[in-house]
DNA sequence: ATTTTAGTAATACGACCGTCTGATAATGGA
DNA sequence: TCCATTATCAGACGGTCGTATTACTAAAAT
């Protein structure tokens, strides 16, 4: 019942991953800089505002460069946001490294990752989770753009699953979007209640549940 | 630090909640039919497309009503959501209050309205939660639409709430958080991946918390 | 020195947006 | 019958959307 196809390698050994095809024309010239600005307002507006509330006029003010240009770089809307998650996926790739180059033991690994939620949560409580949110609002465009922003999950759900793995644990995909499902739900409600607190009580049940699955 | 101020008036006894602020000046008339095709249209489309993304248009050639028309019925189209979620406060009232006259406990009570994710799984897929998505959306939007759109899960945790609160439980609002968290995190997720499969195992997982947290 | 290319600036394009208006048709009580 | 109310209709309004094209500058390559 795979619906997507579309599955990005991952290059477990080391943590290292690399979704961050530049086009080879713009390496280390200087529209690459341009072009790499787009992105970043981009990415912030398409979080903050949503990816279809966003216009190439938003991001020609909040990055100065004409809106005409933007077809020099970009050939449709789509393109930006396929760059923008790229962009999220490699951002995502360096924090999962990190967590890994700073303890091989699973359960402290999940740990430091679900600590995302709470370090993220005026962020959260104002505009949801930006990979959660970006999903739920492509659902309903084109499967295509749906597609594309659920790699970031994609992804997720591995790396998650590889630390249960790691434990011995034969259910670990399972709980790796058991996982993924408590921590979009409480964005979900503490956006929705603009509830602080809500975040805090339930990031320590995460750990909790964390730990209970972890520990054997 | 709650943030919304305008909670719904319930009315527990007998279960009858009322959302449906019908203006009397319809009441009755022909006028009042087309109303409600638009607001049914409206519903329909702004859970498969999104608020943001139906146009005027859209419900025009859903509804065969002129779009010039549109002003008649609705000075603005905040207003027409207005309508829609007050349509959908109406429905889940009649829901709830369906479940209460079928059984007086309360666990029966949380597991029957727990059937509501699996009763609905194929929307949830292709759309997500009719709820939790427009609270998404609209959280980056206006926020006077946001509370709106709030107003549901208020109900919801209000209703959830008593149920516990029936049982003698102390901490009964937390726990109707932790429901509604957990329903919402499974749609966010499910609808991501196009999981069919994961709503019937984490449906079953619902279940069995509300067991455990309802047998004493 | 000349040609090619990368990047900038400004703007035109048709389509569509939510909103609003003015005119008309139907209705029903006086 | 008259008239006010209720309802319907087509279309214009200014604005913005994503997209596309043009003319231009500057640097690099030949």
């Amino acid at each position: 019942m795979a619906y997507f196809v579309i599955v990005p390698v991952m290059l477990d050994i080391g943590g290292i991953f690399s979704f961050n095809h530049v086009q080879e024309s713009f390496m280390g010239t200087k529209g690459e800089g341009n072009r790499q600005r787009i992105i970043t307002a981009a990415d912030d507006l398409f979080y903050r505002r949503g990816y279809n509330q966003t216009s190439f006029q938003d991001i020609s003010d909040a990055t100065g460069i004409p809106r005409g240009n933007f077809y020099y770089y970009f050939k449709t809307k789509d393109e930006i946001l396929h760059a923008v998650v790229d962009g999220r996926l490699d951002e995502l790739s360096a924090l999962l490294s990190k967590i890994e180059s700073e303890t091989d033991n699973p359960r402290e690994r999940l740990l430091m990752f679900s600590n995302m939620l709470e370090d993220n949560r005026d962020n959260v409580i104002q505009s949801g989770c930006p990979f959660g949110t970006l999903s739920s609002e492509l659902a309903k465009d084109d499967p295509q753009l749906h597609e594309k922003s659920t790699q970031i999950f994609a992804v997720l759900r591995h790396w998650i699953k590889q630390q249960f793995v790691a434990l011995g644990l034969t259910n670990a995909d399972d709980l790796a979007l058991d996982l993924l499902a408590r921590l979009q739900g409480v964005t979900v409600i503490a956006c929705a209640f603009k509830d602080v607190d809500y975040i805090k009580r339930s990031h320590q049940q995460i750990k909790d549940w964390i730990n209970t699955n972890t520990l054997n």
